[in-house]
RNA sequence: GCCGGGGUGGCUCAGUGGUACAGCGCCAGACUUGAGAUCUGGUUCCCUUUGUGGAUCGGGAGUUCGAAUCUCUCCCCCGGCGCCA
């Protein structure tokens, strides 16, 4: 959540934020109108509270030397019926005014390119030759303003007709038993999957990240404060009977472990490295990418994230793009970094770069990781806050996918195939223990 | 799931109806050439920050003039039993 104390001061700063983001920016208005109103009732209740205390200390000295305290009794009865009446009051108007502060979102940044549409992400740079189609070739060059490289490939396999041919998933099986959207992962797939999960979890290890693997379930009040209303309702599986969610990232298990603490500053940064099964209702997404394991219910991830000082944080927003950049970079996928604009921002982040995959079959980049700074938003709302000299201050979080399992191997059966064999990249072949699929395996 | 013991500031803990103890740690100041020791103050949140203000003893509800303390309920931790990869 946001600092309410810089949103009384500050009102403009959010009411620029919001319209940047294309939100309806007249709740700030409104949080202005009931929040006076609530320090009004505030005072009145803090003052009547204060009356009553002391007269209950009246009473206390006055049963011990033994006076007549009935009427002090009644005076404080008096007091509670007043009471009741305007906290009852003020209650009401507190859960308007926190649900109105919770639906606020964090302050954007400035170089945050204020538009719609992913279409509308601005490019920062790209890397690698990337296998192009001719009839993609537009696509590829204005995706990277030009600057792309490329070979021009004259056909592509889709993953899902590779793994079939492969015999590396049974895809119709789980639709039989699951739905859609869940798969069987077999043969060398799986020793693939395994392989990019080692060697993520190595790469990190390697940077100064401590590696973990968080609970696959979090409460309900938990997910709450560690993500927003939009990835509640499209994401987030419950618990049928149990205060339960299954985690939709790992990110949301890292950030709450240190909820309500407060952390010595010797102890920042933070640098953690998760691995977890997600799990996601794609609620928002029918009919889009129906096909194969590119979007599915359950998939795992190696996630990047970090407690920091606020005055770091941008810092390490670098750093995770880069990370992740150069795991892409070693596995040998073209990519493209794209600066997220204003309205396709989740509430939570001031900025985020999406990093881009190129997909030969799909003939364009589609999204492999993100990178999010959330300066204090995530951590306000989880109560995590550092010692400073002048008291506790809330502290900064980030996240950045380092490895989303099942897509990269998407983008590792489209990019490295020639229809015959599939070539596992090099850095890979330590773990796999192989460094070919060929179609009898 | 059952039985028992617990949950109090950053940590260890006292407190069985009348203003939340103490120690440790940490921060600042004093003393000191410096460090240590010692001393003083501070070390949860809220109210447009000072007021002998309010809240806060795992969460919520109740009894009472007044609840850390009594009642109900939920959560969590420790030990034992049961079950079990």
């Amino acid at each position: 959540m946001i600092d309410i104390k810089l949103l009384r001061e500050n009102p403009e700063t959010f009411y620029t934020s919001m319209k940047k983001r294309f939100q309806d920016a007249s709740i700030i208005d409104r949080f202005i109108e009931i929040d006076a109103k609530w320090r009004e009732n505030t005072k009145e209740v803090n003052s009547l509270r204060n009356k009553r205390n002391t007269i209950s200390l009246q009473i206390s000295s006055m049963v011990k030397s033994g006076g007549n305290t009935q009427e002090l009794k009644d005076q404080v009865k008096d007091i509670n019926l007043k009471l009741e009446i305007i906290e009852k009051e003020n209650n009401e108007i507190d859960n308007e005014r926190i649900r109105i502060v919770n639906m606020i979102p964090n302050i954007i940044e400035d170089t945050v390119p204020v538009n719609k549409g992913d279409e509308n992400n601005k490019f920062i740079r790209g890397n690698g030759i990337a296998k192009v189609k001719k009839e993609d070739i537009k696509e590829y060059l204005n995706a990277t303003e030009g600057t792309g490289k490329y070979v021009e490939i004259a056909e592509t396999v889709s993953h899902v007709d590779t793994m079939e041919k492969f015999n590396l998933a049974d895809l119709e099986r789980a639709t039989k038993i699951s739905g859609a959207r869940f798969y069987f992962t077999k043969n060398r797939l799986l020793k693939l999957e395994l392989a990019l999960i080692n060697y993520g979890i190595d790469f990190l290890s390697e940077r100064g990240f401590t590696v973990m693997e968080p609970p696959p379930m979090i409460s309900g009040d938990v997910v709450w404060k560690a993500t927003d209303q939009a990835t509640f309702d499209d994401a987030i599986y419950r618990i049928d009977g149990e205060n339960l969610c299954l985690i939709s990232t790992s990110e949301h298990p890292i950030a709450a472990m240190l909820m309500n603490e407060t952390l010595d500053p010797k102890e920042l940064p933070l640098k953690i490295g998760g691995f977890s099964p997600c799990y996601r209702k794609e609620a928002g997404a029918h009919g889009k990418d129906t096909k194969g394991i590119f979007r599915v219910h359950y998939f795992k991830k190696i996630e990047q994230f970090i407690f920091c000082r606020p005055e770091d944080s941008w810092d390490f927003m670098e750093e995770l793009a880069g990370n992740t950049e150069l795991i892409l970079q070693n596995l040998g996928i073209p990519y493209r970094v794209v600066n997220t604009c204003s309205g396709e921002l989740g509430n939570l982040a001031a900025k985020k770069y999406d990093i881009e995959g190129w997909f030969p079959n799909q003939g364009k980049f589609r999204e492999l990781a993100s990178i999010s700074n959330d300066l204090d938003y995530q951590a306000r709302s989880l109560n995590i806050k550092y010692r400073t000299p002048d008291g506790n201050a809330v502290i900064h979080t980030l996240n950045g996918t380092a490895i989303p399992t099942e897509r990269m191997m998407v983008a590792i059966l489209e990019n490295f195939t020639d229809g015959d064999e599939i070539h596992i990249p090099e850095v890979l072949i330590p773990y796999t223990g192989f460094d070919t699929i060929y179609a009898e395996n």
